[in-house]
DNA sequence: TAACAATGGTTGACTTTGTCAACCATTTGC
DNA sequence: GCAAATGGTTGACAAAGTCAACCATTGTTA
């Protein structure tokens, strides 16, 4: 009685990890949202960081992410820093705050996964990620053509 | 430079993938969004299908469902039926008007697959669709429990 | 069988997510 | 030096999702 189309499995299997990930994040009571909290991984991993860069990699409207980036300031997880190369960009880094935040989240994603990979041999897992890379790219070419 | 997390690499391709689905769809010019051409497709195949089983198959709220179906009807792509078991409750059927866009949808949704999957072999399809359930499962458990 | 809990569904109010268009400031390319 | 492109902001709005209150019917059980 479970699903049918492959393409429904892949939103379930997504619906489902967004769930749980939005589940245990809201228990830190930070008053920010999951996406929020997606934009704080990505300043914290790519260093420099800018606005674009964050929409780029989201695959999302950079007024959008403007406006994510303004309540992380005023929540005090980030700061903009001047852009020595582009008086028009800044950099996003992360608070001391933040990077507190940034903490437990990771410690939330690890359980996450280890929760969801349980049964799951690391072959099956690097086989997984390598078929749906493939595919990602397939649906939206990286630009590695011509 | 692409991804980093396998969170996000997940997210990745399901957001590539509604994309794709989405910009074919809007094509049809139906007037209705992604989420109600889901709603289409699990009406049409379930059968009965009631509100119920659309909230349940999709994780969501009853109200987003009634709100979803209720469009649905407007722009006669489904119409209610009475559910002989229980007054409460409607049988949602596809129009014929209904009908005809299924065969749309399930043609794009075959299109993008393909693309999708291009370059993958069918053992690999299986063993993705395999483990993405197992993963699925881990997160929502399907009552296969005690 | 009357009372009560549970279920199917609707509505209102609201938050979150996402897009589009217009706009400003700066930078880049000719 | 000027036009186009780029980084970013703002306003307005559509789409997606949730919560709580509610109604009608159904199921349970004292």
């Amino acid at each position: 009685m479970s699903d049918q189309s492959s393409l429904e499995s892949l939103f379930h299997l997504v619906h489902g990890l967004k769930r749980q990930l939005h589940q245990q994040t809201e228990q830190l009571n930070l008053g920010i949202t999951p996406m929020h909290i997606r934009v704080i991984k990505i300043i914290h991993r790519k260093k420099p960081c800018t606005a674009i860069d964050i929409a780029s990699f989201l695959g999302r409207d950079k007024a959008q992410v403007t406006r994510l980036v303004n309540t992380l300031i005023e929540r005090g997880f980030i700061s903009r820093m001047p852009n020595p190369n582009d008086k028009r960009s800044h950099y996003l880094c992360p608070t001391d705050a933040g990077i507190a935040v940034i903490k437990e989240i990771i410690d939330i994603d690890a359980k996450t996964v280890q929760t969801m990979t349980e049964g799951l041999t690391s072959e099956e897992l690097t086989e997984f990620q390598r078929i749906s890379s493939i595919m990602a790219n397939n649906l939206h070419p990286t630009s590695d053509s011509h």
